[in-house]
DNA sequence: GCCAACGTTGGC
DNA sequence: GCCAACGTTGGC
């Protein structure tokens, strides 16, 4: 299984709408990158995200599954981006905000202080394990 | 195909 | 609200 992390500004979608959006989960659309659209597209059914709240909070708040790979953005009318659909799996107990993960050895290298404007990023297992930890939950 | 200009993202 | 990083666009 593979690990993520997916960012949205909670203004717009929510760890919390994503809750509520329960089993079914939603498409995770507007996409319009082709670094994270590649991310996309290497998802797997069952691979885990962190979900990642940009801007209000800068912390990482929740564990998404992917529910359903990657299929054409019903919102992209160029044809040319795909969303995924996730749900929410578990809150973090304690969030894990950016300035943590920037103080945390093993997780300076992350995606998120690299590669800061990429939404869509891969997250090492290592990581995963770091975060998790952090977050009060079993990876 | 290069590169300057411009727009967007996201942390501060 | 500012600005750095970076992707995209468009003129040449």
């Amino acid at each position: 299984m593979a690990y993520w992390l997916i960012k949205s500004e909670p203004d717009t979608w929510s760890w919390d709408e994503q809750v509520k959006s329960g089993t079914k989960g939603t498409s995770w659309t507007g996409v319009r990158n082709h670094a994270a659209k590649l991310n996309l597209m290497r998802m797997k059914k069952g691979d885990r995200c962190f979900f990642y709240h940009s801007n209000e909070g800068k912390e990482i708040v929740g564990i998404a599954e992917v529910i359903k790979e990657h299929y054409l953005d019903p919102s992209d009318k160029t044809g040319k981006f795909v969303a995924v659909d996730v749900k929410a799996k578990d809150p973090l107990k304690t969030p894990v905000t950016l300035a943590q993960v920037k103080t945390e050895a093993k997780l300076k290298n992350m995606a998120l202080i690299k590669l800061s404007r990429l939404s869509v990023q891969p997250v090492t297992d290592a990581e995963w394990m770091t975060v998790c930890k952090l977050g009060g939950v079993k990876a």
